[in-house]
DNA sequence: CAAATATATCAATTATTCATGATATATGGA
DNA sequence: TCCATATATCATGAATAATTGATATATTTG
């Protein structure tokens, strides 16, 4: 990961409707969502779901798999990992202090967590 | 946090320039760095480096702190929080096994930090 | 092969963002 | 108060990105 790989990145998620797009493909997990669910669930033209899916997949924060006529799209996270360790590179280095109730809190949003 | 707050903390990531001031913020760590030992740092014209520390604070990932003719930005790890638990909302919930690789390297990405 | 469905690409317009020269504001010191 | 230093704001031109209608490609079905 370096410079311009992780602006693209943060770029992709700059955007409202990317941003919809990607944390949808969090929730879904493991069964992503079909481009033609998440244009209707977010009440998106279809090119212009189309371009913005296409943005997250260029900055590596989606895979998708076609099926048939239809593509499934799902979060990626080994992308997400990429940019965020870029981006908080060094950070526990100095003081780890600073770091940890962050990391406490990112780790898991929820309740029903038990094992993070 | 919401989308739009959101979106503007991805976007303030989302250029070079800013995204070299972060990462220099986060290795800083508490000791910050003033607005011109960062401008120096990065070869940035003065106008164009508080333009672009201006995004960031608005963005709310950078504190700063004025001392005397000088000022000091910091990191602001509860942006960067926010920013994140956000984005990467009920990930857990339906399968955490998918998450727990991506939270373990973001720990941290350094070999000096035995306590994350 | 023809029609239907799902998604992607193209071209053009509009909107946003960036960097920068010039200038303004704030603080400290003589 | 006057000057020097540090940072911020303003105005503008150049580059980028977003949306959309029209159209193309890929797949399945008849």
């Amino acid at each position: 990961m370096d410079t311009n790989k992780s602006t693209q990145a943060f770029a992709a998620l700059s955007q409202a409707t990317r941003l919809d797009v990607f944390r949808l493909l969090v929730k879904a997990g493991e069964d992503g969502l079909l481009a033609g669910e998440i244009g209707e669930k977010l009440q998106v033209k279809q090119n212009t779901m189309s371009a913005n899916l296409s943005v997250l997949l260029n900055a590596g924060l989606v895979k998708n798999q076609r099926e048939g006529r239809t593509i499934r799209y799902y979060a990626d996270m080994d992308g997400v990992t990429a940019m965020l360790s870029f981006l908080l590179e060094d950070c526990c280095g100095g003081q780890p202090q600073l770091c940890q109730p962050f990391i406490q809190q990112i780790t898991c949003s929820t309740d029903n967590c038990d094992d993070a």
